[in-house]
DNA sequence: CGATTGATTGAGTCGGCTCAAGATTGGTGG
DNA sequence: CCACCAATCTTGAGCCGACTCAATCAATCG
């Protein structure tokens, strides 16, 4: 496990949301922070607790945020990976209402979070880098309240697979539309508001159908434009434009 | 119709969020700003639209957010009332992703976007403000994607009359936990991911188990607790503390 | 090697959908 | 004030997508 000593990676990362000056990204880069792994499950944020003092920015691998209802279910309302900050709520929230977990092996950044906070307020180039982060999440957000409200079971795992690959691509985790999906049959089913049984059956007809190919823990998309289609994919709501502006390789023809 | 001739009534509404002094207050009250009010089902922004030119705070009336599927189903993804600012996305998002449209006859103040964007940059207690606001509608957002995932049609109605009924109350909409809803039953099915027909079906249910009196377009909750428990409803996710600081009335005792 | 976690498959059930027909309601023009 | 129209609400009947329950298989690991 290597080691970093400063958050460039952060500071780059803002860098590509809005134009941060030399003192900026310096400021950025100098933030006092914690180099962590957390193991598989392991809670970055635990529902119903005060802020910690820190704010977690993800170096690699991925997490889940997650509600549960009376009963027990569970409901995913969000995947994030690396670049992405896990609890900008926190930030400005006293009390957290959902809880993160470490879905991989988990590297993450704990940020100084009264010193992040102070930044976001003070600098305004850096401000408004974290306001589309923010607003990003949000939009993403409003398209998995449509995914899990008004579409059917195949249409909502393509969509899910879809963002998931689209967004690996543009955070530079993958290079090409085949990708190892590090998530549970279960976990997808709570991403999407099904039971693992179904999900199972969905995947395995989306196989035959050729638009995906998988088998255990594997899957890699066969066919774009098919599986695009299915799962009423339009990736205007991830704003790619202001997330990553200069996206490479072979997904970046298929979204203009 | 009355008219407005400042943001007064915009900067209390900031100031119950973070501290505004003086000077803040002063700036926001003066930032220009255009008041209108629109008929039921006018757009207020339209999916895929660049930003316009301001950013609409609602003065009375409600709205609606929602996103459709190629098939042409609708999702409403929130309800907005007095006090919501419309297009925060916008301040700082290239493309609408997703539409707003008035639920009832809106009156709003469209402020002028360069310059409360500007405010939200330059002034740390307006930025702060904002913030809390933006991360209270993500929060709401995760929130609909449980409610529509994992709850059935029973706790799905209960959930969203519980949020609908607090919010008012929060928002000095109404007094009791009597209120009028002026959605039809369409519209409730496109918030909570069901057809109108089955809507109709749990509403009579509710009746008649005695959670609600319903007639027409008219729902008064009868009995709090109840409603409660069957909606799963738990007010965290609202952080009413930080929005709605000094909750009179008869549901403030529900909610401490 | 046994144990645990996850994937797979079958059979049966049911919640919520579709389709379709009336009944209400509110608004409009004469 | 009434007649009429367009939404909206209401109710019934039948169906189906996704769930539940349950068993089996596969892979990983101390």
């Amino acid at each position: 496990m290597s080691s970093i000593t400063n958050l460039d990676f952060f500071a780059r990362r803002l860098s590509q949301r809005a134009a941060l000056d030399e003192e900026d990204r310096a400021a950025v880069s100098a933030l006092p922070f914690q180099h962590r792994y957390l193991n598989p499950s392991a809670y970055v944020v635990r529902e119903g607790e005060p802020p910690r003092p820190h704010c977690s920015f993800v170096l690699s691998g991925l997490a889940f945020r997650h509600k549960l209802t009376v009963h027990g279910a569970r409901q995913i309302v969000s995947i994030h990976l690396a670049g992405d900050l896990l609890d900008l709520q926190h930030l400005f929230l006293n009390i957290a209402d959902h809880s993160v977990q470490a879905l991989t092996e988990l590297e993450v950044a704990d940020i100084d979070r009264d010193a992040l906070r102070e930044m976001a307020l003070e600098r305004p180039a850096v401000g408004q880098a974290l306001w589309i982060d923010g607003l990003v999440d949000a939009s993403i957000y409003r398209e998995w309240v449509l995914n899990v409200g008004r579409r059917d079971a195949r249409a909502r795992i393509a969509h899910i697979l879809c963002e998931i690959a689209v967004r690996m691509h543009a955070a530079g985790v993958i290079d090409a539309a085949d990708f190892h999906l590090p998530m549970t049959q279960e976990q997808l089913g709570d991403a999407t508001g099904m039971t693992s049984v179904h999900v199972n059956r969905t995947l395995k007809a989306l196989a035959k159908d050729g638009l995906i190919d998988h088998s255990g823990r594997w899957i890699a998309i066969q066919d774009w434009n098919k599986i695009r289609r299915e799962g009423d994919f339009n990736p205007l709501y991830l704003h790619l434009d202001q997330v990553a502006p200069h996206l490479p390789g072979p997904l970046s023809s298929m979204f203009p």
